[in-house]
DNA sequence: AACTGGTTTAACCATAAGGTTAAATTAACT
DNA sequence: AGTTAATTTAACCTTATGGTTAAACCAGTT
């Protein structure tokens, strides 16, 4: 078999991955993403047979990658501390490194709801036991009575949020200092983690 | 003058809105917009000559109509508590009658990021006054010290975020229950208030 | 009734885009 | 060297799309 270029398939893969991430599904023109992989663009539906296929290959790609420390993540946890402490720390750290992600599965969301949903049903993050780790810690006479689903929810937001709208910030509140912005990110997770714990622990304060 | 139809420009622009709302810049096809306005394609380019200058003329409005209230609420606000409560409940309550918005901003921040900078800029909020109205109270020693930068951020983010990621939240914490969304939805503004406020006041339960 | 100027339409155009085809090329195997 | 089967390419096809054009229409003005 003529194995002219094993890695063809990854290079299409690649290529395919940066356009898609710039320019969205509807943006993207399989022209592009041929040049960008320095391939003809019929040798694209050769390995993938239509832009709907390739893009979900992407997809799932690029998702499996980001989700699949979550899950572990949650059911090493032990208590509701740590547990948002690695959890604030996981993400943060994740997304600097792909500051793309969430815009990108964000969109998708908009395009194709359940197939996100579905995804992220099967990553295996135990949503149970993410809220039994906080609720089992509600009988302390220390905590504040609040919803655990609130709680989830603040940490995603605050963990994720900067980087969805990370122009407005690096413009509008950095007056478009990008150094500004990256060294708000290195205090990021940190903050987050005080500002929850302040917020549920009412003893915080020693 | 043949004024056949005075408020043509009216149902093109509402034809518009909605279908770059659902399908964003480049899925959105003007032909469907012609449809959807009960006219005709080069009717269209009669009175917005290209996609462009429809979009730009939908964005424009979209936008400033759900900013405009932000800047007299950060000049009327006196107190930091004040500042974020108004806040929170001014952007739960507009994002609950426009839930398309954030998405709609966010994509549009992707493909031009200046202009929506701009336009930010151009909105009247006063950024320095929102940091001053945190900073003055820092003198209070019931206050943790938390940079009010982060702060901001914390609040946009919990306000925003669930209408970004509602999909994800319905399908994946609500299985699907529309109804618990929307409560958790009612119950949002009121909950970041004391969450915010537990975060930052060191006395907060009395 | 003819004129005028904004409004509306059907038909058309050029191009871009996703996808197909058939032939050429290549490396491994005999 | 010749066969084989995967790989790669140039040329082509079809459809959709943003945009144009020229003619018809309509109401107020002369």
């Amino acid at each position: 078999m003529g194995n002219i270029q094993e890695n063809t398939e990854v290079k299409i893969v690649e290529a395919a991955k940066s356009v898609f991430i710039l320019k969205g599904f509807d943006g993207a023109r399989m022209q592009e993403i041929a040049n960008e992989a320095d391939i003809n663009k019929a040798l694209l539906h050769y390995y993938f047979r239509s832009k709907d296929k390739l893009f979900k290959r992407v997809f799932h790609d690029i998702f499996s990658q980001s989700v699949s420390g979550v899950a572990s993540l949650v059911e090493n946890a032990d208590s509701f501390e740590k547990l948002i402490s690695s959890f604030v720390e996981y993400y943060v750290k994740m997304l600097k490194a792909r500051p793309y992600l969430p815009n990108f599965i964000l969109h998708e969301l908009n395009r194709n709801p359940e197939i996100v949903v579905d995804l992220i049903k099967d990553s295996g993050i135990e949503k149970d036991k993410m809220m039994q780790l906080i609720i089992q810690e509600s009988g302390r006479t220390d905590i504040r009575e609040l919803n655990p689903i609130h709680i989830i929810v603040n940490v995603l937001a605050m963990s994720i949020f900067p980087f969805v709208a990370a122009p407005i910030l690096t413009g509008f509140i950095f007056d478009g200092d990008r150094e500004a912005f990256d060294s708000f990110i290195d205090e990021r997770s940190q903050h987050i983690s005080n500002f929850v714990k302040a917020a549920v622990f009412k003893n915080f304060d020693k």
